[in-house]
DNA sequence: CATGAATGAGCGTTCATTCAT
DNA sequence: GATGAATGAACGCTCATTCAT
């Protein structure tokens, strides 16, 4: 009688696709409206309780990081080539454009050392072949790849959609590799 | 009767003192805590009730393009050469670090384009003579300052004091300035 | 310098005109957006300060008040006979239909009774007048009368334009003229 | 982070309770206070938190026509005669008389239409029965009865406390049942 | 005496977080 | 382990009221 008709409880076997939807449905809202969407939108947007969305990320953060977590596991799974890896990393930032502000830095300390540690382990084999290969200037650091990803963000974040997006990171990009080049010929 | 004042009123002549201690908060505040800081916490920052804030600025973002605008002024009154304008332009990026998100962008349409516009008017003659003069690359484009401001509050935004904010704007100004020769020699 | 720029104070002589500007404002309003809009639209309506409404009428209800007391005293200049003064009664409260809550009651007492009274004395004779003559019945009280114009307000409150108010009158009063029973000898 | 649990969270299993806590209390107080009183106080009156009464009613007149619901359900299972039907509608009137600006009418459309065609139903099969049976006039149409009871609400809402209500729709019962020639042949 | 900005308590609303089911 | 309602602090905003000009 006082039966709530709710959703089915699936059991512990939902928590991988529980996590994975939370993680879309947060790219999604993420990129259309802003890093600080309610979180309640985002379980919503997954079909997933709010207290599930609890369980799997216990702050906003977190689910940021899980992210670009995602970015990095991608990258470390591509294995290509330095300029592949570089259109990855630019796509990706492109695509995740809405939230800004976390991204690379303000999530807690040892998390973000460690992503960062991970990315310049991903770039650093590519980098050096292209710097011998000599697509790519010989004194390049990865805190430089660092420093160009967070200058895309700030050209990035002031643009509405996709291809607006793109196109100021093109101009950036053609910016900096005016002395500095990055895209092989493109 | 639903009132019990407090603090005495000093009439209108508190106005334009109003306003200002307002805009010395919003500075204040969003440089520390970020843009979304709590309206309520600019008014008591500023002495101020929150309905004197309401009536200046009934948006949060009419706080920001105030900020932008005394920039602005300051520009316009400056009077001096390209690398001057340009020096004073990274500082007050450098102290505005906070508030990313809407500076030179995202306020309500008119409002930005035209101070894009005085920017541009402000920039202009300066610049060409910085280029006869052989200091700045002869093909740089007003927009391309544009572009590099929005690069530096990328790599701005995410330091927390000032000091790292200086040294990161410096970064991307070297990184820029291999190719793109902005400050001369300095 | 610190020059407001406002509206000049044309002294004692306008206090009558702000008076009167302030009633027809208050009855616009009253009639347009219901008895709960905002002093401060009020005020700007009337083209008048905020402290100048204050001076007028330091409570809401009395302004109220006041628009009653400018129906009464066209009821008691009015002078016709008990027909024509019952029709301007029915058309003030059409009017007027915005702001049931209040009309007739609820003011602060002694103003309100003595209302009342000046509403008796008004109606008083011409009603005696219509009795003796046959058009209304003889055993009609003026409290009835006082009674027929809260049913109507009640009919009248929740019609959102003029004549839609004005076709709910009728239907009142048809209803009322020609008698209906309900219960059944309680 | 920003909460600090107090009352514990009896969990979904409140729900419930919570919905009839917050309509009991509504009914109370806006017959004391009138319809206009906080939210925050239905809230407290019921004792539950605000949040939960956003829950289920994100509008005050959701509140309004949530209480005529209930009536209407009162109502629909009384299934008695039409002289009990109608007395069960006088008091109803007279215990809620401190809503009058919403009851039947103003809340959104689709609902309000809704509850007048059940009010419709459920008075339609005795008022046809009473008519035949001659206790109640033959012409009397149910849009009558709803018309009396805007009536009865313009006369009980001026009114402060139960007995005062009670006594004023019996006189305009009274009335209505008497018949009253106001217009002269109009 | 008119003006209109200042004031701040209070309202409606949101939303991160908890927890019984 | 998933669920979704409950919770209440806190925010943005309104607006009655005051008072220097």
């Amino acid at each position: 009688m006082t039966q709530t008709a709710t959703k089915p409880n699936r059991g512990p076997a939902a928590a991988a696709e529980n996590r994975a939807a939370l993680l879309a449905a947060a790219r999604c809202l993420f990129a259309e409206r802003g890093y600080h969407v309610p979180l309640s939108a985002i379980a919503r947007e997954a079909g997933v309780g709010q207290g599930s969305l609890y369980r799997h990320f216990p702050q906003r953060e977190l689910i940021a990081a899980a992210i670009l977590e995602e970015n990095l596991a991608v990258l470390e799974r591509s294995g290509g080539d330095f300029a592949g890896i570089w259109r990855t990393v630019v796509e990706q930032l492109v695509q995740s454009g809405g939230f800004v502000e976390t991204t690379l830095g303000s999530v807690d300390a040892p998390r973000t050392i460690d992503m960062e540690r991970r990315f310049c382990e991903v770039v650093a084999e590519p980098l050096a072949q292209a710097q011998q290969a000599g697509t790519v200037a010989a004194d390049l650091r990865v805190a430089d790849l660092v420093l160009v990803m967070r200058m895309l963000l700030g050209a990035i974040g002031v643009e509405k959609d996709g291809p607006s997006r793109r196109a100021a990171a093109a101009q950036v990009l053609a910016l900096v590799g005016r002395g500095l080049e990055l895209d092989e010929g493109e």
